[in-house]
DNA sequence: CTGAAAGCGCTTACAG
DNA sequence: CTGAAAGCGCTTACAG
């Protein structure tokens, strides 16, 4: 039924091994005999079935990624420079999410031993990272997204967190404020610990308020600094959703963004500019990230060594309404 | 240097054909020999190539699905949906997008012939319609997501467009708004025509203003109306983008909502919540979509017949702040 | 420049 | 209950 190899070389009159050979535009080809080949596999619409391929040589040209949860909208952007890379070098992509915890973890192992892919590139690997530790040292070529900070021992890019904030904070310097409330994500997160130094090392004085990257935590910590008498000129948050929190329970209390507070996020979401008044934010180039990633991996699965070091992205000041 | 079958077999003295018969659990295996050759797996780690055994049994195992662009939020909703559905019932799934136009469509038709999955997922078919019918109707497996009120001759996934933008007339009515403007999409799109009439058979009298499902296309409606000195109480644009548009150009104009306008809009993405005052929507449930058509396919791909109709899944009004 | 044959790692009648 | 053999659709030494 479907258009296979032995039917082209039949038709044609040649060998298997030839038809081969003219798809793979192997040199020792007699000229004649390759456009008779072709015009045939034109004429059947013949294409080689990708598995019977990976089979026989060993690869599937075909890269997995495994994401947390999809619904972060700054994931969907890494995604896309992941598929534009893969798609332009004639690669397949496999997504798996680690949404369903352990099930999740183990059915995805499976299909790494099960030689599903090529390579695979993760971002943020939260509880996985052991799991795609083991795997690399099996020898599976993997590049992180994101690490968080972590750094470990394998091919990662990453964003700059320490300059991002410090670039917040000149900011927010220059335009006079001198009493910024800072607050964070998670302590645990390096990117977190990166972010404050960062922030430090510019406006040293500053309040401190924890968060956890929701935005209710940002509405809270507000509220809290405004009841307890702290007096703030500026607020920088860890991430987008805990500044439109903060912007929010600035309203609530009659406080005015910019004039009587300026605030700043981290990421640049697409919701940022929707906030009233649109967030200033720290632009973490999750596009670029995907297609540098992309790019790391499958130029390693070409041959080339991996970067020793994490490749970093910098990040950018996009100036709105909020912190202008 | 791989685990293989043969290794096991060797291992566990029987034949590869008793191997394969324990993993895939047929009845016919003595039950010692059995717990021996899954005790060897174990021990060797062993795990099936996916490769060889799609080759083998003519299946892959593994859904396709087809986007336009990743970063229209609800997108990575609906492939939430799907990812989740498909990890469950242990199929692959390869992502692929048509975001560099006929370049990607050809390199997409060929993963197709090259039988790279067993059944096709497709959002909103914008050019590529005529391409994916081909295929179908060559003997691809396809579910189709939000056809945009197309309703072509395969299974599809949509949601209730007319009666959706019924319910949001019907609200705006019980608040006693009598003098609607209602901000569309492209005039092309069949939903887009749904959602008007479903408008307009509660509230019959209403002004009408293009728009492209831009933001800016729902600023410029509501300052044209407002330049002409149309007389509106409320807005109901065709997405949320615009609504949030029209939000923004009401407040530069100076009019409060929603004493002066209630707005709605349609979609319910994550900025939604994020819009000062939060915009009530018309919510389409996105990962619902995306569950429910990858599990028509993965059904239909077990032999379940295709439904005849396209499925329908129901919007629901979220009621926020800018429409109370 | 070309082809016969073995091999990739499985599954599946078929025979016993 | 079990195994030898053919087959899935390719690639790749090897020989000519």
């Amino acid at each position: 039924m479907r258009v296979t190899m032995a039917d082209v070389a039949r038709e044609a009159g040649v060998s298997k091994t030839t038809v081969s050979r003219v798809i793979n535009t192997r040199s020792e080809v007699d000229r004649a005999t390759a456009a008779r080949v072709r015009a045939i596999i034109g004429r059947l619409g013949y294409v080689p079935s990708s598995g019977a391929v990976g089979l026989a040589r060993g690869t599937s040209r075909t890269l997995g990624m495994l994401v947390p949860s999809l619904t972060w909208s700054w994931i969907a952007e890494v995604l896309q420079g992941v598929v534009d890379t893969v798609e332009a070098r004639g690669y397949g992509l496999l997504l798996y999410t680690c949404n369903r915890g352990a099930e999740s973890a183990r059915r995805f192992t499976e299909q790494v031993s099960a030689r599903a892919f090529d390579g695979l590139l993760v971002v943020e690997p939260e509880n996985t990272l052991d799991t795609i530790g083991a795997l690399h040292r099996e020898g599976l070529p993997v590049v992180l997204i994101d690490d968080r900070g972590r750094h470990p021992a394998f091919p990662s890019v990453v964003t700059t967190n320490h300059e991002g904030a410090a670039s917040a904070a000149r900011h927010l310097r220059a335009a006079g404020r001198t009493r910024p409330l800072v607050i964070t994500g998670p302590g645990h997160f390096p990117c977190v610990q990166d972010r404050l130094r960062g922030f430090t090392e510019v406006l040293p004085e500053h309040h401190v308020a924890p968060g956890d990257f929701g935005e209710e935590s940002g509405s809270r910590a507000v509220r809290r600094a405004l009841a307890a008498g702290t007096v703030f000129d500026a607020v920088f948050a860890h991430n987008d959703l805990t500044a439109a929190g903060a912007l929010r329970a600035l309203r609530a209390a009659g406080r005015s963004v910019p004039e009587d507070v300026a605030v700043i996020g981290f990421d640049d979401l697409p919701m940022a500019r929707h906030t009233e008044p649109p967030l200033t934010t720290v632009r973490q180039p999750a596009g670029l990230l995907g297609e540098t990633a992309a790019r790391m991996l499958l130029d390693h699965l070409a041959g080339a060594p991996a970067p020793d070091g994490p490749v970093v992205l910098p990040t950018e000041l996009v100036v709105r309404r909020s912190a202008p």
